[in-house]
RNA sequence: GCCGGGAUGGCGGAACUGGUAGACGCGCCGGAUUCAAAAUCCGGUUCUGGUAACAGAGUGCGAGUUCGAUUCUCGCUCCCGGCACCA
């Protein structure tokens, strides 16, 4: 009588197995080896999609293959509890945003328990609880003492209709989402954290993560954007202050024939106030969206300024113009224009006439036509007075003498990156810990104070923050002169909970501070799992807080993640799955019907990690169709009654065949899982030992233990990825231990040996033939063999061989 | 626009360090089982020609390096992620 495989009936079970025992439960004991294996936290949606059951399966994957090889592992979850969707299910439902959430996270958990994810819910971190923001403004506070944090105005955008602030996801084409109102620029005072203090060690930081990816390293070194250059001062016509650019090209210098201001710079407002032409253009300038690829792919416009500034080297007058793609943020809020030798002010000069003048030739002699396009590559200086006939480094260092001689220049490092501004004109939030005094300014929240606790009981309209309508919330003494102040009603971004999370696992409790000295025997993180999409926000802005902590002393680790592993999107459709698209997979169905190994062996096996996913019934039912393949042949083995001891020597051919086959499946899958990360591979192969058993004939008394140590494998191996089914079978295979607790196996290397291999014949390069031959044959027999081959003579010919290539082991390919 | 990544059978993917292209799974085709169907099991399955042996072509497109290129180099096309207030 053959049990049938009923995950709604095993799953529960072992799952219960776990919970009883504890088997996730992990505390620090000091001189074992840890691993802290941890993936991004899900913001508390409602519903479990398909992108979150990949990046856990994988991440508990890995933590369940660590401790099989014995690390003490720790997996937590938590929630990134604060953001814009719970506000707008409040607007659209009026339920407040923390009940909502709060609800949310219950349901979510109820979800991940069924997916069998080893988790320590012990250690649950929800980051819209004042137990932990507490820390965060705690954190906040520090950083206002040692000047990390100021104000200053930036720009938001601004829905006149709805009065409030939107997001650049909120804005559409340039309308507010919501009000359909064209959008406006405004500047409002906002607090910074001034993470570019911190930009060359986070861009000196990459150098040392070997566990990253390169295309993330490579991502981060470009947004941080490190340049060397020089700040140049250009007098301006009139009784003016001189004009300061910052240029990484100063051998160009003689080729400047414009020079192009911000909108917001000083000398264009000045200019705008007597001239409406200007001023109307400084009003359209305001009108742009705020978002950096909306500026980049706009139509370039300008209007010249109408004065002139002074050529440094030729005193001629270069007109000044105002343009919309000039940055006040960046560098000095001006450039200095070299058609020739630059794309964007060449295009920019054909579209309003302005000279082009060539200052740079190519040091290859190639030919160069500027009137067709720029030419943008290093080069020898030509037309240049004094740095005539230099190539870069040389006509750079020129320059930069010169004008530092003359004191109207210097030598300048600059970073693309900005500092981060932290301000969230949003209710649902953390609060920022700042009260304002009209005698004292702005005052840190003191320490007996803290946590600024967030109103969790509001009216919802969606106009503004209901936080302004609330004086129980601002109204407030001010904590140095007790004078009636006003507490800040901004709250932070987001990305401020979930730079520091993966620390607080680590005492989720502790509340003398952010985390105590569990910290150090955890961090950093040995495993992070997460979303491509997070490859520079969220990983920097944790980065730049890690530092933070171990500059005020509070961990001694430099860098958060050790090894960093960025999955792909989940696609139906060729399309990532989203409730516009109406092309969503919901998890908890796919559970009810085949069980949560099921979807978990899907999940890994469609593709490998980095990559996206396509997601197919199909194939879910195929995965389906092997757990059950995998059930019944350890239902029928189990039959054939208990196997003798295995003795290697023993064993006839197709018992070595198949012994051979476990032992490569053993190497194989431990490369997978352990070092390579492609599950999909690791699952191929254990399938190809289960189809090997299937055609596994038994022939002699040993039969039996071989086919027992394939199947003792698979499952093993299998346990990590497909948990509840490996521990039923574990058990019914006789061992007493729950394969949870089991060691990885050891491959045998005698087994691994073979009498003859295979080896490929080419005629020049093209596949011929195929000969067997003895595992230890020299190359002159091998090549003696291939030659001697009847397909391998007859595409030969009477051609001569020119010569032979042996790759030992794999090929021989003939040249002619 | 800029930065990063991707493209391989009908489909998801494999080929790890330049050495047998298509492992494994899905789908499809044929067979077994069944009164029949589902499920299951066995066999086949890149394309073209051939009963077959075998031959020719083939990894987005176009060049190049090499005895040999999915893999390296150069130039394109299309798709995806990020672009600082989505998380």
């Amino acid at each position: 009588m053959k049990k049938i495989y009923n995950p709604k009936k095993i799953e529960p079970k072992v799952q219960d197995f776990w919970n009883r025992t504890k088997t996730f439960e992990v505390d620090e004991v000091p001189d074992t080896d840890k691993f802290y294996c941890l993936t991004m936290f899900p913001y508390p949606s409602g519903q479990l999609h398909m992108g979150h059951v990949r990046v856990f399966t994988i991440s508990d994957v890995i933590a369940r293959y660590q401790r099989m090889q014995g690390k003490h592992v720790l997996q937590p979850m938590g929630w990134d509890a604060f953001g814009m969707p719970a506000e707008n299910a409040a607007i659209k439902r009026g339920i407040p945003p923390a009940k909502w959430t709060y609800q949310n996270i219950s349901d979510m958990r109820n979800q991940l328990d069924r997916i069998g994810y080893g988790y320590d819910w012990r250690r649950e971190v929800t980051t819209c609880r004042p137990e932990y923001y507490r820390w965060e403004q705690w954190l906040f506070t520090r950083l206002f003492d040692k000047g990390l944090v100021y104000r200053k105005n930036a720009i938001v955008n601004w829905d006149p209709v709805d009065q409030t602030v939107l997001a650049n996801e909120q804005v559409i084409d340039g309308r507010g989402w919501r009000s359909d109102a064209p959008v406006e620029r405004r500047e409002i005072p906002q607090w910074f954290m001034k993470i570019t203090d911190y930009a060359q060690e986070l861009l000196d930081g990459l150098e040392n993560l070997d566990g990253w990816p390169d295309s993330v390293k490579s991502m981060q070194r470009n947004w941080i954007g490190r340049s060397e250059g020089i700040e140049l001062a250009f007098d301006v016509e009139g009784d003016r202050d001189p004009l300061w650019v910052y240029t990484t090209r100063p051998d160009t210098l003689m080729g400047v024939t414009y020079m192009a201001v911000a909108a917001e710079h000083p000398l264009a407002v000045e200019i705008a106030a007597q001239n409406p032409d200007i001023s109307n253009f400084l009003q359209e300038c305001k009108k742009i969206h705020a978002a950096e690829a909306m500026l980049e792919t706009m139509e370039k416009k300008g209007m010249p300024l109408g004065i002139s500034a002074i050529h440094p080297i030729t005193s001629e007058k270069i007109p000044l113009w105002v343009a919309n793609f000039v940055l006040m943020g960046y560098g000095t809020g001006a450039v200095m224009a070299v058609p020739a030798h630059d794309e964007r002010d060449w295009l920019f000069a054909k579209k309003y006439g302005l000279p082009i003048t060539q200052v740079i030739e190519a040091t290859d002699g190639t030919r160069i036509d500027i009137s067709e396009e720029a030419y943008v590559s290093y080069g020898r200086s030509v037309n240049s007075d004094f740095i005539d006939g230099m190539e870069f480094d040389e006509a750079f260092e020129a320059i930069a003498d010169r004008f530092e001689h003359e004191g109207r220049g210097r030598r300048t490092i600059n970073y693309r990156l900005r500092d981060w501004g932290i301000s969230r004109q949003r209710y649902w939030g953390t609060p920022i810990p700042i009260i304002y005094c009209d005698k004292c300014g702005s005052v840190p929240v003191p320490d007996d104070q803290l946590p600024v606790v967030l109103p969790e009981k509001v009216e919802f309209t969606g106009v503004g923050s209901p936080l302004k309508d609330m004086p129980e919330f601002y109204e407030v003494a001010c904590p140095q002169c007790g004078n009636p102040a006003n507490r800040e009603t901004d709250t932070f971004d987001t990305f401020v909970e979930s730079s520091w999370y993966f620390s607080r696992y680590a005492s989720p409790d502790c509340d003398t501070a952010p985390f105590d000295e569990r910290e150090a025997y955890w961090m950093p993180v040995d495993q992070y799992t997460g979303g491509i999409e997070h490859a520079i926000l969220h990983l920097l802005y944790s980065r730049f807080y890690q530092k933070i902590f171990r500059d005020l002393g509070l961990s001694s680790a430099d860098e958060p993640f050790k090894n960093l592993l960025t999955q792909g999107m989940v696609l139906k459709d060729g399309a990532k799955m989203s409730k516009n698209k109406g092309n969503t997979v919901d998890p908890q169905g796919m559970i009810d019907r085949y069980g949560a190994d099921t979807v978990r062996l899907f999940m890994m096996f469609a593709a490998p990690p980095e990559q996206a996913l396509e997601w197919s019934d199909a194939g879910v039912q195929g995965a389906f169709r092997f757990l059950n393949r995998f059930w019944k042949a350890v239902q029928l083995h189990v039959e054939k009654g208990r196997p003798t001891d295995l003795v290697a020597d023993m064993l006839n051919s197709a018992e070595k065949d198949l012994r051979r086959k476990t032992h490569q499946t053993i190497f194989k899958v431990s490369d997978d899982i352990g070092r390579r990360y492609t599950f999909n591979t690791a699952i191929a192969a254990s399938m190809e030992l289960l189809n090997a058993v299937t055609r596994f004939r038994h022939s002699s008394d040993q039969s039996l233990s071989v086919e027992r140590e394939a199947l003792n494998t698979i499952v093993v191996v299998l346990s990590p990825i497909v948990p509840h089914i490996c521990h039923e079978l574990w058990e019914l295979l006789g061992h007493d231990r729950a394969v949870v607790d089991e060691a990885w196996p050891i491959f045998d290397e005698k087994a691994l040996w073979q009498e003859t291999l295979e080896i490929v014949v080419q005629v020049n390069g093209k596949l011929r033939s195929r000969i067997a031959i003895a595992a230890d044959a020299s190359k002159e027999d091998v090549e003696a063999e291939a030659l001697n081959d009847e397909n391998v003579r007859r595409f030969i010919g009477d051609r001569k061989v020119k010569k032979t290539i042996i790759v030992p082991g794999r090929l021989v390919n003939i040249v002619v």
